[in-house]
DNA sequence: TATTTATATGTAAACGTTTACATATAAGTA
DNA sequence: TACTTATATGTAAACGTTTACATATAAATA
């Protein structure tokens, strides 16, 4: 293990050439000779060479890594986001280094680390909820910042969001023109952003469609499965139903299937459900679940894209907040 | 942005001091005055003092970050195992830097660079298949190497596999102890070392029980959702119907469940479905699904303590084969 | 007091690159 | 030819740490 690894000195020791010319014609681009390049070149594979992209990280000031901070990584959302922010940064020539700060590890302390550690050229991270010292710390800005959030009050970095508001009155106005006039919610963490926004949003759309919002349909979750199924049974002790069920994610329309196939109601003869998210299984539910599909894909795409134009200077504009297109699929489940 | 950063020369400027005992003074055990040490600790606060991890990570020859090299992280296994593997190495002051290797970059490649960039300290790879280069590869040691695979084959390499053939003689036998007697199986990946193993527990359990393989039975699954519903489809047009339907992962388990209910079957009434890997939804299908449980968690958290230890030489032992529990959960599908 | 030992600090090298600058050679131009 | 310009290469500094070694001072011992 760790065998004395050959370097640049050694290479040019061979070749009779200095290092300088070697780290020229390993480099590619600079002024070297044919025949010395291809002579380093040979030795240099020869020896098995494989420089050490640490010393030149380190003399550079530029790792070409690209830092991802989540809340938790076990979330079917996040994992997408990786996987788009993984894919998008490798095509620049970037590597990405996921950072979760969940457990007893704060945020704010994850961002620190990562800000001033020199690891990273750069940070996108996921915020599911804001506080001012988050945002101070984000806008602390020794390297570019690009926020993934609900929350979109500007601070000193650039902001990835989807729609959350117009979708969620977008819901309600579908099922407003489907004829449902009593509609249940199943809220999200009341300090989460983007529930908050879904959350709006249905009421001012009830509002303006002059929908009265019996507060007994109003149920708080917590955009966990079970959660769902437990607000829903909350909701099916009340002597009057709903028509349809609306869950700010579509983890909880998946509790409420269950809370409500355990009760004995159909979806949709007896009760409609409507989600949010599209996440993998929603269209494979028994019946498949109308939802609003958040393209992570894209999200993840536009935050790197967004980052790594800022890292390499390509980009010195204001600050901004770039808003990811949602779609609602239509299914079976209202 | 990247303002000038102050750097431990400045704060002995500052301090009246060398280097050297900044140095010392900040990284806490060695020998300084305790005066020097809060004069220095407070400069370097005032300052908003971050050491630069680069350049200590490139002169101690150790970043302490780990690789986790992954075929690709959309899949809700794989985003449990990024968690426990992050967890696990943060506790024991490591990051986890992902890369993941599908598209046009190759598995060999995403190693190589890893193993030779001394961006990271020792690798844990997910390994869905294996082939000589591969195992040459990971087998190079440049830095220490943990493979989670279904492939056993001994390498210069520790791995942490899951007991795949024996949980399947046990699915099996549960099925036969249920009365099952006719069994169809919806395979994985030719090339997958747990589909391998997986079909190979089904065919020896199945011979030893004496229960015949009706080969018709035998389906080609690619481990997806969707493959698992166009097996059963094309299984449901035998004229002889199977019992139950041993699905090689639960993703293809729900494809059956689509499969069966748009073909009007009722589980478990008119055929039994059992899966394996017990992913996050199993529980909440209708029926529940009966499964093998593969603990993700463990098996994150095996790699990563193995490969930590084998990076601080607290392990020299011979590289070993380490099998994480697996274990039936019943539910209501069979 | 004289000598040894422990403690605190400083000096300078080292890690492996890149790169500004200097220099030597070759090619082009007047 | 003599001068300018372009090209190829070398020299050495720089990046920010850590750390082996040397040294100076203080404390302990004989």
């Amino acid at each position: 293990m760790l065998s004395k690894s050959i370097n640049i000195k050694e290479i040019a020791k061979r070749a009779n050439v200095s290092i300088a010319t070697v780290s020229r014609a390993l480099s590619g681009n600079n002024n070297v000779t044919k025949e010395t390049r291809s002579k380093i070149l040979k030795i240099a594979h020869e020896l098995n060479y494989k420089p050490n992209l640490l010393a030149r990280s380190f003399v550079k000031g530029k790792t070409n890594i690209i830092g991802l901070i989540l809340p938790d990584i076990s979330d079917e959302f996040f994992s997408e986001i990786i996987k788009s922010v993984d894919d998008t940064s490798y095509q620049d020539g970037y590597f990405t280094m996921v950072i979760s700060s969940h457990g007893n590890r704060s945020l704010v302390e994850s961002i620190n680390t990562m800000m001033n550690s020199r690891i990273v050229d750069g940070l996108i991270v996921l915020l599911s909820s804001v506080n001012d010292e988050i945002k101070r710390t984000l806008s602390s800005h020794r390297i570019p910042v690009v926020a993934i959030s609900g929350d979109t009050s500007i601070g000193n970095y650039d902001i990835i969001t989807v729609d959350n508001y117009k979708s969620s009155r977008d819901v309600v106005n579908y099922l407003f023109k489907k004829g449902y006039k009593k509609i249940a919610y199943i809220n999200g963490p009341s300090e989460n952003s983007d529930a908050i926004l879904r959350h709006k949003g249905f009421c001012d759309e009830c509002k303006k469609l002059k929908l009265t919002i019996n507060p007994a349909w109003i149920l708080n979750g917590d955009f966990t499965l079970l959660g769902g199924e437990e607000a829903t049974n909350q909701l099916l002790q009340n002597k009057e139903r709903p028509e349809v069920i609306f869950a700010a994610n579509d983890m909880m329309a998946v509790g409420c299937y269950n809370s409500l196939a355990k009760n004995g109601y159909k979806i949709p003869d007896d009760i409609g459900v409507i989600g949010f998210d599209d996440i993998l299984i929603s269209e494979y539910l028994t019946p498949p679940l109308t939802t609003i599909k958040v393209d992570t894909e894209t999200l993840g795409k536009f935050a790197t894209e967004k980052l790594i134009d800022r890292i390499n200077g390509n980009d010195t504009s204001k600050h901004q907040v770039i808003t990811a297109n949602t779609e609602l699929v239509i299914r079976k489940s209202c």
